[in-house]
RNA sequence: GGGCCGUUAACUCAGUCGGUAGAGUACUGGAUUUUUAAUCCAGGGGCCGCGGGUUCGAAUCCCGCACGGCCUACCA
């Protein structure tokens, strides 16, 4: 550490500052006006010869002897300062020994340059925060996509326009949690540290708690947690909830990610898809959006899919009725890896995965799943042109080839659910890792009355890539996942 | 998991046929009181990702590894 050239010039500076008495680290700094606001009301400060006081990050120095100009960047814009010896006098020397990069807070009158840049005279200034590390160059900047996602503050100095996507993803939350509020939502908290994990199929991170002597997951789902809220009276609940998952990563997966979970007490997952269709034309105020070369519309309603019928319209043919090693067949077929323990809705799903997904591009839900995948869904209400049993009422909203959340029915049968758990067990005896486990507290809750329940999951991170046009996670991520 | 590409100064990048490591920015010293990629002069700065191999000699060729990006597959 701090052992190149530069970084010894700087300490060799920040030394000297010391030993003129000058505190490099001082504790704050009165700020009359934001860069911007400075901005805005140039004129009336001019006329007014009004004094500012403005600080920021020092970002450029030009030195023309007895005179520097130099820049400075808040969060809201940057603003060049004039020095001129004769005005700030001894202090002058002072800019000897300050480097791109430091903090400074000056005070000075707001003027207009030659060139028609608006500009400080610097009448007096302060360092705030000496920086002993060199910045990126200056006008190639940070590129390096790597030392972005890892030196994410640098990023944030270098490229100040990404900072726009995470601003927008903190107002795009914010939105949803006014939608959710303005409906009579209750937000609520529940544990990250589960010593069941339950909700989603998904491989857990392990953890250990000491005092307890036992096994502990990090949550893979808050689903089961916020049913039993709804079973002890809360009819509207929500949660942003970091979720875990261990599993691989790549553009639309990181292993600890963003969901919006919310359940409503007496609706079905028909009023999931309203809700869905309402929070998005908010969030995209009824604009189109564009993502990745792709014009897409929100506009009410969305297209609804049978999972089923998604599937005969991309393979071509019914499969609702096929024989499962017809479906191992077709799956192969298409080049897709079918291992012995895949029970008959994974083929499907992984057929649904490959073949009809990448082709949801419009704002679609994918409704009526089948049955032994939705372990937590209810069984679909029979209607005249129904193919046959062992659906779920479950959807899925895609939009851009992307899956962007999950819903259902809540399944609220006590005695149906312990014989759907049950069924996981079968399957994870048979070597499916991610088969769910039977939580008992979970099963109890509903055994005291669960009212009929809608239940919907959106993954906020994607959600989000789609209003910045990200094309991976990373993107949306201050912090993503790398590996060490 | 597979394929392709990348890794050289703080940053952005060159580096020919295998023959002593380059530029710009940044930094240091000097000149400069309206510049804004300031300009002009001079200078310092390298584990060429890591480990092997071939060779008289490797940033360069070969093998392996690590990290990253894109594509692809998988994981719902």
């Amino acid at each position: 550490m701090f052992e190149s050239e530069q970084e010894k010039i700087r300490i060799d500076k920040l030394n000297k500052l010391k030993a003129q008495g000058i505190v490099p680290y001082p504790y704050k700094f009165e700020i009359s006006h934001p860069i911007s606001t400075v901005r805005a009301n140039s004129a009336d400060l001019i006329s007014g010869q009004s004094e500012v006081q403005i600080a920021g990050r020092l970002i450029g120095i030009r030195k023309h002897g007895k005179a520097t100009f130099a820049d400075i960047r808040d969060s809201s814009d940057k603003m060049q300062l004039y020095f001129k010896s004769n005005v700030v006098g001894d202090k002058y020397e002072l800019l000897e020994l300050l480097d791109i990069g430091d903090f400074i807070g000056v005070k000075g009158t707001v003027f207009v340059t030659h060139m028609g840049e608006v500009t400080i005279l610097v009448q007096g200034f302060t360092l705030l925060s000496k920086s002993l590390h060199p910045l990126p160059e200056k006008w190639h900047g940070l590129q390096e996509v790597e030392l972005r996602y890892r030196k994410r503050w640098l990023d944030l100095i270098m490229n100040p326009d990404i900072k726009l996507d995470f601003i927008r993803r903190s107002k795009l939350i914010s939105t949803m949690r006014t939608f959710l509020d303005s409906k009579g939502f209750i937000e609520v908290e529940t544990p990250v540290l589960q010593p069941i994990y339950g909700g989603a199929f998904a491989t857990p991170f392990k953890s250990y708690y000491k005092s307890l002597d036992r096994d502990f997951y990090l949550r893979i789902s808050d689903e089961l947690y916020l049913k039993q809220l709804i079973v002890g009276g809360f009819d509207k609940v929500y949660e942003f909830c970091k979720d875990f998952r261990n599993e691989g990563m790549d553009r639309l997966h990181n292993p600890e990610f963003t969901q919006l979970e919310l359940y409503q007490a007496y609706a079905d997952y028909e009023d999931m898809m309203l809700l869905v269709e309402d929070l998005f034309d908010v969030l995209s105020d009824g604009k189109e959006i564009e993502y990745q070369g792709t014009k897409i519309s929100f506009k009410r309603p969305w297209r609804r899919l049978a999972f089923f019928d998604g599937l005969k319209e991309y393979v071509g043919e019914e499969l609702s009725d096929k024989e499962d090693a017809d479906l191992v067949k077709l799956a192969e077929s298409k080049g897709i890896t079918v291992t012995r323990d895949y029970y008959r809705g994974k083929i499907l799903a992984c057929l649904f995965d490959v073949l009809v997904q990448p082709y949801l591009i419009e704002p679609t839900f994918v409704i009526d799943y089948p049955k032994d995948i939705s372990p937590l869904a209810k069984e679909r209400r029979q209607r005249t042109e129904d193919r046959g049993q062992n659906l779920v009422e479950r959807f899925e909203p895609f939009i851009c080839g992307i899956e962007i959340g999950n819903s259902f029915s809540e399944l609220n049968d006590p005695l149906e659910q312990v014989a759907r758990f049950k069924l996981q067990g079968e399957a994870r005896e048979k070597g499916d890792i991610e088969a769910q486990v039977l939580d008992e507290g979970f099963i109890e809750s509903l055994a005291h009355g669960m009212p009929p329940t809608g239940g919907l999951g959106l993954g906020i991170d994607r959600i989000v890539m789609l209003f910045t046009n990200s094309h991976s996670i990373k993107d949306v991520l201050l912090f993503p996942q790398m590996r060490i």
